[in-house]
DNA sequence: TGCAGTCTGTGAAGTTTGTCACGAATTAGG
DNA sequence: CCTAATTCGTGACAAACTTCACAGACTGCA
């Protein structure tokens, strides 16, 4: 049974859930629709009826309470736990991803690292030794982390992701830039910088407005 | 005059490009519609339908060749050109980007680094010197860059964000976590991995299938 | 208490996006 | 040359998504 929430709305929730911790560390206790629409560059009407799928949360006349708002949003979304990361490629973007500060105050803990590459096994990044690749499906077994990130080169996705699924997992991150093929359930989500800023060469090519 | 392409296709186009430089690299000619619809898990009637928008690549058949349809899109792309980008934001995120490789095979050169952190200035961070932001404005007149990638902390991020604007730059690859305002004709693409994980644990939460 | 003003939640209407299905072009093999 | 098998390009159709607009709920003030 796949839900019948749309997943354009799903994708935005995070937004809203943003906005909202942003406002609520300005001290606001109450925001409308009207004004969630201006801070996400979207619609009222939009806002609001995204947000009926998931329940009735405004007051008529006052608008959404900005605290519970956010801890629904943050239930809805399964924030409110801590999820296991495991994280496979320890080349430069998978040190960056390591010692980058963004996830964990999210509750996203990476827990393991992998590479293939022998000579990194055994080194340290940040508070963790680098493990062979080999040892993933045991350490999951352990561990039991939910999701991965993917930081490995193009050519090497597909069979990582393989593995990782294979291992359990359910989610994944993919910083390398190929679509990996994965089976119904578990879910992929693409991080492309070079194609982000290919779409918009695009519109910038006719120079001129 | 807004082009009536929906933006959807221009978002695809990245990854059709992708495809087929993987195709391209192990040697194939042609491809058919179905033939890509599987590797980018999309329908063969999709395929045709977005590339009709721009005109007729293929031959009834046969399909696409690869090699032609390839240029044809990086043509549509604008990605038959070089193009100039400068980083705003030289931390632990700015630094990674500076030394990832992905982005000067595609095009796109990083030709200036800036930030406000004073310790920074001056430093070197691969085959760049950072500078002040206060030379941005100046530095973007002399090298004319088209384009900026932002990495700087989400409080400073509407601020840089006016600042490259006001300097003429009219793309942006926003790496802050927060929906930056722009004028019409500028361009933002968010990269937001935080975001994407959190959509992820929506589907993962109701621990089952 | 009554009234004017505000703002949500939601069916219905409208718009955008995706799929279908078929004519026409091309190829391959007698 | 003729026929069977492919495959594109595209208008018509369907599904998905967004916007509209209004009833109803709430607030604040006199």
């Amino acid at each position: 049974m796949t839900s019948n929430i749309p997943e354009v709305v799903i994708l935005r929730l995070p937004l809203y859930a943003r906005v909202l911790r942003g406002l609520a560390d300005r001290g606001e206790d109450v925001v409308s629709s009207q004004r969630l629409g201006d801070l996400l560059h979207s619609t009222p009407a939009q806002i609001r009826k995204d947000l009926s799928y998931f329940g009735r949360f405004g007051k008529q006349g006052r608008g959404y309470r900005v605290d519970h708002l956010l801890r629904e949003l943050r239930q809805i979304m399964g924030l409110e736990r801590q999820w296991s990361v495991i994280l496979v490629g320890v080349g430069q973007l998978g040190k960056a991803i390591l010692t980058y500060g963004g996830f964990a105050p999210q509750g996203f803990h990476v827990v393991a690292a992998f590479d293939s590459d022998q000579s990194l096994v055994g080194t340290s990044v940040g508070s963790l030794t680098v493990q062979a690749s080999g040892e993933l499906a045991e350490t999951v077994k352990q561990h039991q982390p939910q999701l991965a990130i993917v930081a490995v080169p193009g050519h090497a996705c597909q069979s990582v992701v393989d593995m990782v699924v294979r291992a359990g997992i359910k989610g994944i991150l993919n910083y390398a830039p190929h679509q990996a093929q994965v089976p119904e359930g578990v879910w992929v989500r693409d991080i492309d910088p070079v194609g982000a800023l290919q779409s918009i060469t695009y519109y910038l090519k006719p120079n001129g407005s």
